[in-house]
DNA sequence: GATCGACCTGG
DNA sequence: CAGGTCGAT
């Protein structure tokens, strides 16, 4: 039986990326609400899917390393561009059915032995997902100048990275997230998978699935299906706006928002049931390019008020539309274009200051915005 | 605009 | 009550 691969062992194949940990912190970006996809599989060692693939993930000083898993009858490695079109037409049925009579020969051949293109694509996408090429010490630099508050605290944390997720993924991710808490979400998360999406392998009695594509979501039969898998009032959401989107837009449309500029991106979205602007800022932030974009919950707005004075909303009760939009303005102005990424690092912030921060406020503790155990080893 | 209650389920 | 959204005041 095939396992989960670890680094000191050896056993499996490992490629590798130059990558210094304070450009990217594994624990921090893949274990903080992102992404819903990732487990710490071993010590370090984080294991998800992405790109149609399963991958285990870990890091030393300078080096990023990644095992990629071959899936038992599966297609090649699959592209970001490649995936886009993938997203369209056929379903699993007709996937499967293709694929345990033709590409016979790579069941044979485990990746782990597989060409150097497949490296190459393989270390390609893990750039992309983690959008290498921006480099988060500049940005941290620019958001120290900017932000007092920022620099005393920052510099702890260095490494917390925005991810670039499928907008497919991403989205109905966040549906599942309003009114709810992240342990449940992965829950939930994990049960759509493996109910709808593609088995891809097995490793240590953990099967892992493909997220499900749009035309399994818009399916009529999908919330009757979800209610049953605990998903609640989210179910309808989930099932209406994949219709929708398939029916009105097009499978390729979430991709061509990538190219929109970000607030019609996100109008785009709030037209779909159950995105609010909460949920359609999450969509465009990690998953649409939008690195301007600000997600703005309860919790930022507090610190908004208790760290940085902003005066917006003052005496009000609840977070109204245009009192949302007032604290995304207020910090897009304090830490310019990136500013989406800066507030990655908001939950960073009240852990940092946790005790002060805990004693002050009342009893209530971090509530839950940051899980035990996520600060080990910084 | 701003406020309110309902919506599923589990910790 | 939870990292929200919707529809009706």
């Amino acid at each position: 039986m095939s396992q989960h691969a670890l680094l000191s062992v050896g056993a499996k194949a490992w490629r590798s990326i130059p990558c210094l940990r304070s450009e990217l912190r594994l624990d921090l970006t893949l274990g903080c609400g992102q992404s819903f996809r990732w487990r710490e599989t071993g010590e370090g060692h984080w294991t998800g899917v992405m790109g149609g693939r399963v991958w285990t993930l870990t890091q030393t000083e300078d080096t990023l390393w990644y095992h990629v898993y071959s899936n038992p009858g599966n297609t090649a490695l699959i592209n970001g561009q490649k995936r886009k079109a993938e997203v369209g037409p056929q379903h699993s049925e007709k996937k499967l059915k293709q694929v345990s009579t033709v590409k016979k020969e790579e069941d044979e051949l485990d990746l782990d032995a597989v060409s150097s293109e497949q490296d190459e694509k393989a270390g390609t996408l893990l750039r992309d997902y983690f959008q290498l090429d921006v480099k988060l010490g500049d940005l941290y630099r620019e958001w120290s100048d900017a932000d007092q508050h920022f620099s005393q605290t920052a510099h702890i944390f260095t490494g917390v990275r925005m991810l670039r997720q499928d907008p497919v993924e991403c989205l109905f991710s966040f549906i599942c997230s309003s009114n709810n808490h992240i342990s449940r979400i992965q829950g939930m998360v994990e049960r759509l998978c493996n109910t709808l999406g593609t088995p891809l392998c097995k490793l240590d009695d953990t099967h892992y699935h493909d997220f499900p594509p749009l035309q399994a979501l818009a399916d009529s039969k999908v919330e009757a299906c979800l209610r049953d898998l605990g998903f609640g009032y989210r179910a309808r959401f989930l099932q209406q706006s994949a219709h929708l989107i398939m029916n009105s837009h097009g499978p390729d449309w979430l991709y061509t928002l990538r190219s929109a500029p970000y607030l019609q991106a996100r109008d785009a979205l709030r037209t779909l049931p159950g995105v609010g602007l909460k949920v359609a800022d999450c969509v465009c932030l990690m998953s649409l390019d939008k690195s301007e974009a600000v997600p703005v919950d309860t919790h930022v707005w507090q610190i908004a008020k208790r760290d940085y004075n902003c005066a917006a909303g003052h005496g009000q009760k609840t977070l109204t539309d245009k009192l949302y939009n007032e604290i995304g303005d207020f910090f897009r102005k304090l830490w310019g274009c990136y500013a989406g990424w800066a507030h990655s690092m908001v939950p960073c912030f009240s852990l940092a200051d946790g005790r002060t921060a805990m004693q002050r406020d009342d009893s209530h503790g971090p509530s839950g915005y940051i899980q035990a155990g996520q600060l080990n080893g910084s």
